[in-house]
This record gives C-alpha cells, sequence and structure tokens, in this order.
RNA sequence: GGAGAGAUGGCCGAGUGGUCUAAGGCGCACGCCUGCUAAGCGUGUGUACCUCAAAAGGGUACCGAGGGUUCAAAUCCCUCUCUCUCCGCCA
C-alpha cells in the first residue's frame, strides 16, 4: 500500500517541491511547444505562449546565476569549518562568505518574482485533449456515441418534473427558497425517500457488482485539495468559500476521492484504485444566469455519486470504457432511456483530456439532458496532485492517471424518474429496482 | 478553548551549529556462498530542478510548512499546520 499520510505525518512537502509545478511537461512545452499550441488550441483558449517562452528563460537564466553563488557559499562555508577546526584564523574567509551571501540574498529576489509568475501561468493551463478526441468549437460538435431505450410514448402532455413533484408534495421550491434562496430544494415525504433510495441503490450496485470501494469523505477541502483536481485557482468564482478557517464546499466528490492519495506513491499491485461516494454538491452557478431558473436541474446544493479511479496510463482509457459502463448500468436499470455523448475538444472541462457524457430523455423538456460526465484526466491531476506509482520496484516514480464520472447526479435521476414514469393521473410508478428501497412502496400518489 | 508531547528517507529510528551528499536497523535490488530451504556475506538503494545533444558527470534544493539569526541550521529563535495525551465544551 501506500504510504498513507495519515498516522502522524501530514505532507512532507509543500505541493509542488522545488520547482516541480506540473500540470502540463514542462520539458514537453519546451521540446515540443508547436505540437502542444496546436492541440492546446482546438479547446478555443487563447494562451499567450510568448510569456510561456519568456519566463521559462528567464526563470532557467536566474537560476543558473542563484545556484553558482550558492555552490561558491558552500565551498567557503566548509573551508570555514576545516580552518576553525584546526584552530586556523577564518577572519578573512568569513568576509568573503559574507558578501557572497548577500549577494544571494539580493538574487533570491527576482527568482521567487519569477517563479511565482511561471506557477501561475502553469497553473491556468488546461490540460491537453487526447490526440483521439474528435476537433471542435462547442457542444454542437460532439458526436453521439450510442443510445439505449426507447423514450416514453405518453397519450396526455407530459409534464415537467417540478410540476409533478409540487402537486405530488414531494418538492417545495418555494418554501426552500423562505430557508435559503433561488436553485434550493426541499424533498418532501416519498420525494425524500426516493432520493435517498436513488443514493442507496446506486452505492449498492457500484460497491457490490463492480467492486469500487466505498467512502465517505469531507464535504469541505482546503485550497491544496481544489488545486490538484484543478478546480482552483482558475474558478474560485464558482465554488462556496468558508473564510476562518479557510474552506471550501466541494463542487463533486471528484475533489476528496482524487485527493485521498495526494502527495502519496503506489506500488503497481495497488493499481488501479475504485472509489465511489455519496456526497452533497455545492456550486455557485455564477454566470449562469436565467438558465434552468426552475426545477432540480440546477441547484447550488445537489446530492451525486461519484466514482473515481487511479490507474496505470496503458489502462486508462480501458478503465474510462469501464467507468462509462458502470455510470450507463445504473440507467438500464432503472429503464431511462439515454445517450452516450463523446464531447469534442471545445467542449471538454479544464483538467480532461477525454470525456463522455451520459444525456438521459426527459419527457418533460422532449430532450437529452446531462446526467453524468466521465473523464480521463490522464496524468494532468496526478501532476498537480503528486500522486505516483512505481512500475519496479527500483524504477522512477511515474504519474498515475486519474478518473472520475458521475454514477449518477442523483438529483438528475430523480428528475428523469419522475418526468419518464409519470402516468395519466398525476402519479409516478417507482421504478422496480427501486422498490426495495422504498419499503416496497410502488407508486406515488 | 487550556496544558503538554511530537513531526527525520519506502518503513522504524539516531542525530541540539561545521566528518559537507543524515548513524543504525528493516525492506528492496544485484552479486557471492551453503546439496534444497532457512540463515549468512558483500555491494548498492530518495525526490525535484538546473547544466550537458544524450549518457556519464557536475550543481542546487528538500529532515511538517513559512520566516529569522549565522560565514554555516535537521540542530538555535518566531509564526503556522497536522498528530498524540489530558482538561473544558459539544452533535
Amino acid at each position: 500500500m501506500a504510504r498513507a499520510a495519515a498516522g502522524g505525518r501530514t505532507h512532507r512537502k509543500c505541493l509542488w517541491p522545488a520547482l516541480g509545478v506540473s500540470m502540463l511537461d514542462v520539458k514537453l512545452l519546451r521540446d515540443d511547444l508547436d505540437q502542444v499550441k496546436k492541440r492546446m488550441a482546438t479547446r478555443g483558449t487563447e494562451i499567450d505562449w510568448d510569456e510561456f517562452v519568456a519566463l521559462d528563460r528567464d526563470r532557467r537564466e536566474a537560476l543558473a546565476n542563484l545556484e553558482k553563488l550558492k555552490e561558491k557559499k558552500n565551498r567557503l562555508s566548509g573551508e570555514i569549518g576545516k580552518l576553525k577546526k584546526r584552530g586556523g584564523d577564518a577572519a578573512a574567509l568569513m568576509r568573503e562568505a559574507e558578501e557572497v551571501s548577500e549577494s544571494i540574498r539580493e538574487g533570491e529576489r527576482p527568482v521567487t518574482e519569477i517563479e511565482a509568475g511561471f506557477e501561475k501561468f502553469m497553473l491556468r493551463l488546461p490540460n491537453l485533449p487526447n490526440s483521439g478526441v474528435s476537433i471542435g468549437r462547442n457542444a454542437d460538435d460532439n458526436k453521439e456515441v450510442r443510445r439505449w431505450g426507447e423514450p416514453p410514448q405518453f397519450n396526455f402532455q407530459a409534464k415537467n418534473h417540478w410540476d409533478i413533484g409540487e402537486e405530488l408534495e414531494i418538492l417545495d421550491f418555494a418554501r426552500a427558497a423562505k430557508l435559503a434562496g433561488a436553485r434550493f430544494a426541499l424533498y418532501k415525504g416519498a420525494g425524500a425517500r426516493l432520493e435517498r433510495a436513488l443514493i442507496n441503490f446506486m452505492l449498492d450496485l457500484h460497491t457490490g457488482e463492480r467492486g469500487y470501494k466505498e467512502i465517505l469523505p469531507p464535504a469541505l477541502v482546503n485550497r491544496a485539495a481544489l488545486t490538484g483536481t484543478g478546480q482552483l485557482p482558475k474558478f474560485e468564482e464558482d465554488l462556496f468559500r468558508i473564510e476562518t478557517p479557510e474552506y471550501f464546499l466541494i463542487p463533486t466528490a471528484e475533489v476528496p476521492l482524487t485527493n485521498v492519495h495526494r502527495e502519496e506513491m503506489f506500488e503497481r499491485e495497488d493499481l488501479p484504485i475504485k472509489y465511489v461516494a455519496y456526497t452533497p454538491c455545492f456550486r455557485r452557478e455564477a454566470g449562469s444566469y436565467g438558465q434552468d431558473v426552475r426545477g432540480l436541474i440546477r441547484q447550488h446544493q445537489f446530492n451525486k455519486v461519484e466514482l473515481v479511479k487511479l490507474s496505470e496510463p496503458e489502462t486508462s482509457y480501458d478503465e474510462l470504457e469501464k467507468m462509462v459502463q458502470d455510470a450507463e448500468e445504473v440507467l438500464r436499470r432503472l429503464k431511462l432511456p439515454y445517450r452516450v455523448i463523446e464531447l469534442c475538444t471545445g467542449d471538454m472541462g479544464f483538467s480532461a483530456a477525454k470525456t463522455y457524457d451520459l444525456e438521459v430523455w426527459l419527457p418533460g423538456q422532449a430532450t437529452y439532458r446531462e446526467i453524468s460526465s466521465c473523464s480521463n484526466c490522464e496524468d494532468f491531476q496526478a501532476r498537480r496532485a503528486q500522486i505516483r506509482y512505481r512500475r519496479e520496484k527500483k524504477g522512477k516514480p511515474i504519474f498515475v492517471h486519474t478518473l472520475n464520472g458521475s454514477g449518477l447526479a442523483v438529483g438528475r435521476t430523480f428528475v428523469a424518474v419522475l418526468e419518464n414514469y409519470q402516468q395519466k393521473d398525476g402519479s409516478v410508478l417507482i421504478p422496480e429496482v427501486l422498490r426495495p428501497y422504498m419499503g416496497g412502496l410502488e407508486k406515488i400518489g
């Protein structure tokens, strides 16, 4: 097993030891900048590459200078020590050493500044898309991979889940607004139980035959954790933050789960690691005013069952396919129609190298809506979080690949159940696989 | 919140100002030896960055984190974080 950070010891190093400020491999940028530019451009993000070249050059120059001075200082100090031991007079050497030390102090200031600038630049670079991902500008260029199930045909006008929920008195948005504000929900009675049933059903499926280990992590995390997975420093405005002491509410369990093994070293036989967690998730939804203002689709707080894997680089894409299957299986057992979308380069998230979205059919909107997003981040997060393993006992440490996927977003699954299982009389049938979790209840209303 | 103790390499653990690249042990790797096994002997054993076309080699940094004193810090001083013990409070 990996050396656990628990058990008396905390992080041994600062987040980025020495100058390993890596999210993308600095050497790759240096050696193959043209390729990197091209691939990064497919994301549609503007990046000032001249700034990178300048920062990198300045940094190396300043560093080389400083290190030369330090070498001299170390040499002089050694000589002083030996001389004193023999009882000699080291006054002259000490004067010289003092001057060198003074130069070092002066040289350190610019180096610190340059490195801070370099680090800031690097931490804001998104991941490189995997070369197999199709190039596109936005969601319109995404590819549908497959579909499962048939959208139900109703002989009545399909209702939105918020109407269904409020009429059945299992959802109450008005009172939730009284408690907190817009984008919060109150689940009541069978509604609360249905949400809980979904959580338990998903956890049982993933921990059972699918072999994930259940984790119940903190819902508040620190800055280092969010930097490790890539939410920080760039997306702070999307997060709820608590001051004194500073904590952030997790926007997804991907953050705590991926960071469980931050700054740890694995052996090959430890991998892959498969975790599943149910947590509430919290998002500011800044900049999404006017979108999905009604209903459960876009909330400040929502429940999610999340899957995370740490794997060897060679198998990470197989693991991604399996993870998508694991998420799909939830929808299949619930008999909810869905399709699988492969995101194009322009539509992927900051940390992802490749992403599949699962979209569930919502009769109320007569459209497919995202219910899961499964990504391979390759070594992007592992670099930031320093999660490595040794392929051989004496081998060099290698960054693991990290994957995450919703399995599933519970609130949206709730929506899908209400809308797909609605009946003409306004009641909602309970999917068969959920009935054991609902005390045998077959229908709400 | 109060009082105290602690944080050292893959692991255990020594080390209170200069034998600089951290004793010793365990583990691991390679080699030797013993008819097999067990044991034994020898050698080696971190990470990151810079330099070099590459390798070799050289350099710098890292003993929880940050800052300070000093020619010189694992070692002295300050701040912080985390862990453990006791007290208080608390779901």
